[in-house]
DNA sequence: CCAATGTCAGCATAACTGACATCA
DNA sequence: CTGATGTCAGTTGTGCTGACATTG
């Protein structure tokens, strides 16, 4: 984050970055597998009792195949698991197993030490006023 | 930008892509060869006299061979070109060419207008505050 | 010889579109 | 039949590392 006459979108993209290597680094000092800010992203709109895939895309705000891929990469590390769905045959609901809820949690705790660390820098106030602002809706980016 | 208890990385992942898919958008409606953000971001760290590949690296923070791929692009569409540094000859200077002069200042110009529609949405006072934050130097990404 | 520079090639990740089989 | 779902395949964008020739 050096500072300087940046537009908006590098501004955003910096401070995105410091906390995605952040994360990295803070995971493999704990040696937990390394989880990428999206599928801790697929953590988070993931329901306790199991969602679809296409479900999961909605929520998510990306095509199935993307939503796909990243759950396929999740499973194969055995994080989550797919299981039929009652209800309907032709569905699949994607759930955290017993490895993928610590994990999440522990990945989870260290965003939260990330935080922490940026609060003690900048200022708790600076990094509340951050999350009100990209908290906010902005609608939809093209012009009035 | 839909808001709920999303962490810190999504938020800005969001943030940022508020402002990619509105700068495609708009170079799409105003009919200008689409620049990406990466791609304004050399335009930025461009000397007005030429600077080598190496250099744009280091600015920018990324290696030498990404930047050569960025700005290779960047002279395939015409933007930029090459010259042989007169002070050294294993160097070569970057600059812009008359069309990537004027591709990067209507760029420029768009990114400002969504950065004023956003003020429009969420207060001038709410992007002054945002901008604020993201332009201190945050250090690193690492516990104290 | 050493270090910086430019460049080529290959790989990884994360998004996309297209296509297709399945089934309520 | 239609539409939603899961999945496979291919492509693009953007970053990386490795390797190598050039040259000050």
């Amino acid at each position: 984050m050096d500072a300087g006459r940046l537009n908006m979108p590098q501004l955003l993209g910096g401070a995105r970055r410091w906390f995605d290597e952040g994360l990295l680094a803070a995971l493999e000092a704990a040696r937990i597998a390394p989880v990428s800010t999206v599928q801790l992203h697929i953590f988070t709109v993931l329901d306790e009792d199991g969602t679809t895939v296409s479900e999961l895309a909605r929520r998510m705000g990306v095509t199935r195949q993307t939503a796909h891929q990243a759950v396929h990469g999740l499973v194969a590390t055995g994080l989550l698991e797919q299981v039929p769905d009652p209800d309907s045959a032709r569905r699949k609901l994607i759930r955290r197993t017993a490895e993928g809820r610590r994990t999440h949690e522990r990945a989870t705790a260290l965003v939260d030490e990330l935080e922490r660390t940026l609060a003690g820098r900048i200022g708790a106030e600076n990094v509340e006023a951050l999350r009100a602002v990209l908290e906010q809706p902005w609608g939809p980016p093209t012009p009035d």
